[in-house]
DNA sequence: CGCCCTGTTGGGGA
DNA sequence: ATCCCCAACAGGGC
């Protein structure tokens, strides 16, 4: 579930209900949880502290707790928090926060998710840093900038976007949303895009994002399982992405195929293929 | 029933 | 720089 627009979702939702009151008890059920940490440092440096904020940087959830405490927590693939969950929600129930005397359950079937402990701001700005560029919803995604990054890279569009520490929170849902309305194949190698289409593709991603926000998919009570996708979020509002349904803009069938790992969807009549591949760098020609 | 594939992610190793 | 595989689990297709 938890692309941007969903950890984001939360985080709004989520920021009212938590901030002010004090962690009384991380309880991490799945030791795995803190990796490489051990899950009593990450306990002990957090219990007792009053939460002052819940902020996102990417996908990343940081809760700011007093003394400078941080505690980041990425949701990956299944990942969700539930406040005051049902039983049957909390099934996959890995971590329980006792805020005040209420209940919040990191919930994650899969397993993926993570906590970790960053003390002190310097530790936190050097996590992200490390991991995190530009943040799309804060204006730093420009056309100048995707394409002063893209310059000389051969890597397919599609896996420039994904790429963390280029353009923070872009996962790959979004990733395909952005191209289709780009008008951009995503195996377009990133260095032959034009100005214009470099243009077009950091609008592209900021709208795109922006509109799954507005959309308020995600939501904290409710956890479910739904048409195979864990969390049941309904993206309407972006392409299609099921094979061989037609494009809402020209009819052309949607196909599929595997670009960066994952799976892609793709109109190819709004999303010109790229010419073949050639050992030598293209020159860039409108 | 079992086997295989897929998956809204990111890290590490080749 | 780029690609592949992996973590762990559930659901669908065959």
């Amino acid at each position: 579930m938890p692309e941007l627009p969903e950890v984001e979702t939360i985080r709004r939702q989520l920021a009212p209900k938590v901030e002010g009151r004090t962690l009384r008890e991380l309880r991490i059920l799945d030791p795995r949880w803190t990796q490489p940490l051990a899950p009593q440092a990450v306990t002990e440096a957090l219990e007792g502290r009053r939460v002052e904020a819940l902020e996102r940087r990417g996908k990343y959830l940081i809760w700011r707790a007093e003394d400078d405490v941080h505690l980041l927590i990425h949701l990956r693939m299944t990942g969700t928090l539930l406040w005051e969950p049902s039983d049957a929600d909390a099934a996959h129930e890995r971590v329980r926060f006792d805020l005040d005397g209420a209940r919040l359950s990191f919930c994650d079937p899969r397993r993926f998710g993570t906590g970790e402990l960053a003390v002190g701001g310097p530790a936190l700005a050097a996590f992200l840093d490390a991991r995190l560029g530009v943040e799309p919803l804060q204006g730093e995604l420009t056309g100048a900038y995707l394409r002063a990054q893209a310059r000389g890279r051969t890597a397919p569009v599609k896996a420039f976007l994904l790429d963390q520490r280029r353009i923070a929170g872009v996962g790959n849902i979004y990733a395909d949303e952005a191209l289709f309305r780009a008008g951009i194949h995503p195996l377009r190698p990133v260095g032959t895009l034009t100005r214009a289409q470099c243009d077009a593709l950091a609008d592209a991603v900021v709208a795109a994002l922006t509109a799954g926000i507005d959309a308020g998919g995600a939501t904290i009570d409710d956890f479910r399982h739904v048409d195979g996708v864990y969390g049941g979020f309904q993206h309407d509002f972006l392409v299609h992405r099921r094979e061989g349904e037609p494009c809402d803009t020209c009819g052309t069938e949607i196909v599929k195929f595997v670009a960066a790992g994952r799976g892609t969807y793709v109109c190819e009549t709004c999303q010109p293929r790229p010419r073949r591949r050639r050992r030598q760098a293209a020159s860039v020609r409108s």
